[in-house]
DNA sequence: GCAGAACCTGACCGATCGGTTAACTAGGGT
DNA sequence: ACCCTAGTTAACCGATCGGTCAGGTTCTGC
């Protein structure tokens, strides 16, 4: 079953605290929560099979079922840490002062965030309207929803939503959908944060202008 | 089972030829696919079971599959008016003179496509990595990398084809999954098409600028 | 009246779904 | 030796999956 030699269970290098080196060996759990989303952001959370899950990741049903109570707790876990930084990083920027500055430094956090949980991000994007009801979604779901209100105030124009909107969801599709299908070169990184950072700033900054100054 | 009084086969008003007056009574099969297509872009085709499309179209999963030969079948037919569209725009854009206006009647054209086949272009966006082999998913595949080798030319930068993909995506998204949840009003058709039209434009200019003239 | 096409359906098929249970293995503490 | 815990798994459960099939109903052409 699984690439290791010894027909016993697979990993465990360090039974105790994380390895002195940070060996990129991963726990059962850290293995089984990156195939899980892999699968989930590709195949959609209700298309993807704790069968498919627990073959990609080389190990059984049961030991899936072992290590997370159901499939929507395996979900939660997965999405959870997207969920926690970005709340960490909207909270630094509504309790920091109005201004250019406090903008930008948010706008590098979004795009850190975008470029690092591009994964979740799209999971969530595509998927929040039908997995209504469950904990995680509607954790994450105020929170966008916090974010856009953070960013467009109430009077904020219908451009100024789309603006945003347009934002969030053409960045999630790009990072992941459109990489490897359009962009056939693999991408030098660096290259696709310089450019993501001019069109997004580009997308929001009529908005974060329309609500702390006046208009253009 | 059908909203409709009798127990028998709910509609067919009139057997030959389309309704004298464009009535809103649809076929069965222009009821399933439409039903389908929702069900695609919210679940996802994976998530999707004949079952529910058969429920929400008030029909029995038999009746699905007596129109439709296979659930693929049905993907297809409900994606191909699309597809079929998109080629359209696609070849008249191509074949026409480069030049400023050519690119604006693009983009109009281009927007309306947005917005009259904004569901199957959800579909199309979120799934075609995991639906690959399927045929009309990998013909409107071709058909996207068409469009956008067609608005990126060889020497495009990263940034352009990055403002090309968050179009797109940013575009999908925002006009299915963030209407009725990050805009809470319904949204007044003209605003949000006039708003797209500047978002858009804004997107894709410095590319067709660049492919076609000098920068800035 | 009658044959046939078009339409819709329940019953059924093997496969797979999410999830439970019990059994097994290995290691640590005593 | 002992037990306990953690990890893994096969076997199994009822439900549902996509799909097939035969039969019933209604309409049309003759």
């Amino acid at each position: 079953m699984h690439p290791e030699s010894p027909p016993t269970h697979p990993v465990v290098p360090s039974p105790v605290e994380t390895p002195p080196h940070p060996v990129t060996r991963l726990s059962t759990g850290d293995e089984l929560r990156a195939t899980a989303l892999a699968q989930f952001a590709s195949i959609g959370f209700a298309g993807t099979s704790l069968q498919q899950i627990a073959d990609a990741a080389g190990y059984s049903k049961s030991s899936v079922l072992y290590h997370f109570a159901s499939k929507e707790a395996l979900l939660g876990e997965v999405l959870t840490p997207a969920i926690d930084r970005l709340e960490v990083i909207l909270d630094r920027f509504v309790s920091a002062p109005d201004g250019a500055a406090s903008r930008r430094r948010f706008v590098d956090d979004f795009i850190d965030f975008l470029l690092e949980f591009r994964l979740e991000l799209h999971t969530f994007i595509n998927q929040a309207q039908s997995l209504r009801g469950i904990p995680v979604i509607d954790r994450a779901g105020v929170l966008i929803v916090r974010l856009s209100d953070t960013l467009c105030h109430d009077g904020a124009s219908t451009e100024d939503r789309i603006r945003f909107g347009i934002a969030l969801g053409g960045a999630a599709y790009t990072l992941v959908a459109g990489m490897t299908f359009l962009n056939k070169d693999i991408a030098p990184a660096d290259e696709i944060r310089q450019a993501l950072a001019v069109v997004i700033a580009e997308l929001l900054a009529p908005v974060a202008v329309h609500t702390s100054q006046s208009r253009k």
